[in-house]
DNA sequence: CGCAAAATGAAATTTTTTTTCCATATTGGC
DNA sequence: GCCAATATGGAAAAAAAATTTCATTTTGCG
């Protein structure tokens, strides 16, 4: 499996000089491989087009090929080693499925924030603080649902918030009333939907609002018109993506901002407890306009 | 020091596309570092002389001088892993707010997976797996877009599954079609509405369906009618309770379930995917019967 | 609203890097 | 020691990448 051991496994059917740029290789793996191919040759003092032979005999089809195998490399071991602190076997072995999963949703969460950076979460708070805004919130088809949490809290603590439908018939009576003052809260992650991009793109050129985006580290198509970007961590080395870093992020959000206002925000919850007797229906703000 | 932390603290004078460049190389740092220009720029969605403006804003004579930097920082990293993920003041005192909160959340979501019996926990992954039975989905004001949540991703998963509509006028419709095999996930936190105690006990009584419940450790009303509970630590010392726990929870159900038949899920996935262009409206299941 | 200044990216240019070709060197068998 | 097979690297060609130039777009301001 390892490309290391590979080579090392190899050695010895290589020709002098192809043997002379592995043992380079080797001596400084697996950094030898970020170099240019011109660098290597320079520093193992085999010819450019020995290196190339040694690298189609391990299977690469170009040295690009094998760089891009190297980097590889270097991204797993840089990430791997810290899912060793296990709080494993605490009640036995049939628990380790959800510590692991625990332990690998904690990295994320640690990574998400160590990759945010305080100023711009601050100017998004900021921004989303301002009752002057209006602020208009929307999401992928899984996402949808977190952005819809973010909604019901947003409406506990100021006014003019408002969540975009998902049937798309409904979207220009919202679109249409925006202005560059505005903000829309988009969430977007792997497989992005294309009438998401559509949406936010109408919204940043055509209304001037300000687009506030809660993506993944390969960054939707939406990021082209975004004020502000937000990467989250995904993985988890599971089949489905962890969520757990953009729900931090949105608590974190919700936070903030009904601090800037906590009066106002607990006679909202309050007179919300009134009345939640009566009806589970929200009250919904009328479009300003 | 940090070539990471350096292209944070400016992050806030760069230029909109000069930002959009940082985003990208911070949302994968240090690797998006090893990609060439007109990789960075496509990944980036910024053009290369912006790129290269950023570079030279950094303090770089070039993008050459610029990723052997890079290199040299993953080459130091890489042999002491652990500096990099020392969250705290990585980047100064201004992030502590949100280090803070992210250290409080995985506190929280550790109590929450040490509290939880793995027993119980598969126990309940076989019940919503089990494709003969119905699976009905509620929550509370808040926790009610977390069942969503659930409830898009089981849909992906298999058949027979159904979100109660908050509406309350809506929901015999749903409990008279529930039966004894059927199994309801209830979601209900602090502030328990008693509508949903009714309409928990209208379940569990009268159709005899099992209720599955999340709730906090002071133990939602439900939890009387509840076949299996699943108690999640919510405190992190804010105003807000957080949901992190819950929505771990959430995520091992959807990777235990569909791990069950992944063929099946697969399959799904992609024909859903198949769809996603032309609507973004679900394919609605008809209720039994 | 219009204008100047700043920002941006398309495309041309330059530089660097990779790959190929082939002449020369080396090796091992006889 | 000679020959054929194999290995090697110099250098040209091809490809890719980085940099520069400059026209267009966007932004901020009066």
């Amino acid at each position: 499996m390892g490309l290391e051991k590979n080579i090392r496994d190899r050695i010895g059917d290589l020709t002098a000089a192809e043997r002379k740029a592995a043992t380079a290789m080797l001596a400084d793996y697996p950094f030898a491989g970020l170099l240019t191919l011109a660098e290597l040759s320079k520093k193992s003092r085999a010819s450019s087009p020995t290196i190339l032979r040694l690298v189609s005999k391990l299977g690469f089809s170009g040295y690009g090929d094998f760089q891009r195998a190297v980097i590889g490399e270097i991204k797993e071991a840089y990430h791997s080693p810290l899912i060793l602190h296990d709080v494993k076997d605490q009640h036995g072995i049939d628990d380790s499925f959800l510590s692991d999963l625990s332990e690998a949703s904690i990295e994320a969460m640690r990574e998400t924030v160590s990759t945010t950076s305080g100023k711009q979460f601050d100017a998004i708070c900021e921004l989303i603080a301002d009752r002057k805004r209006s602020i208009f919130l929307t999401g992928g088809r899984m996402s949808y649902t977190l952005a819809m949490f973010l909604f019901r809290h947003l409406r506990q603590i100021r006014s003019k918030v408002f969540l975009i439908p998902e049937y798309e018939e409904d979207w220009p009576g919202y679109l249409l009333r925006m202005g560059k003052k505005d903000v829309v809260i988009a969430m977007d992650f792997r497989r992005y939907q294309p009438n998401m991009e559509k949406f936010a793109k109408f919204a940043a050129k055509d209304r001037g609002a300000k687009i506030v985006l809660f993506t993944d580290k390969w960054l939707s198509p939406i990021s082209k018109y975004s004020a502000h970007t937000l990467p989250v961590h995904v993985d988890v080395g599971t089949p489905w993506d962890t969520n757990v870093g953009l729900l931090l992020l949105i608590e974190a959000v919700i936070n903030r901002v009904s601090e800037d206002d906590w009066d106002a925000t607990r006679k909202r919850i309050e007179a919300w407890d009134q009345l939640r007797n009566t009806s589970g229906l929200a009250i919904d703000d009328e479009l300003p306009k």
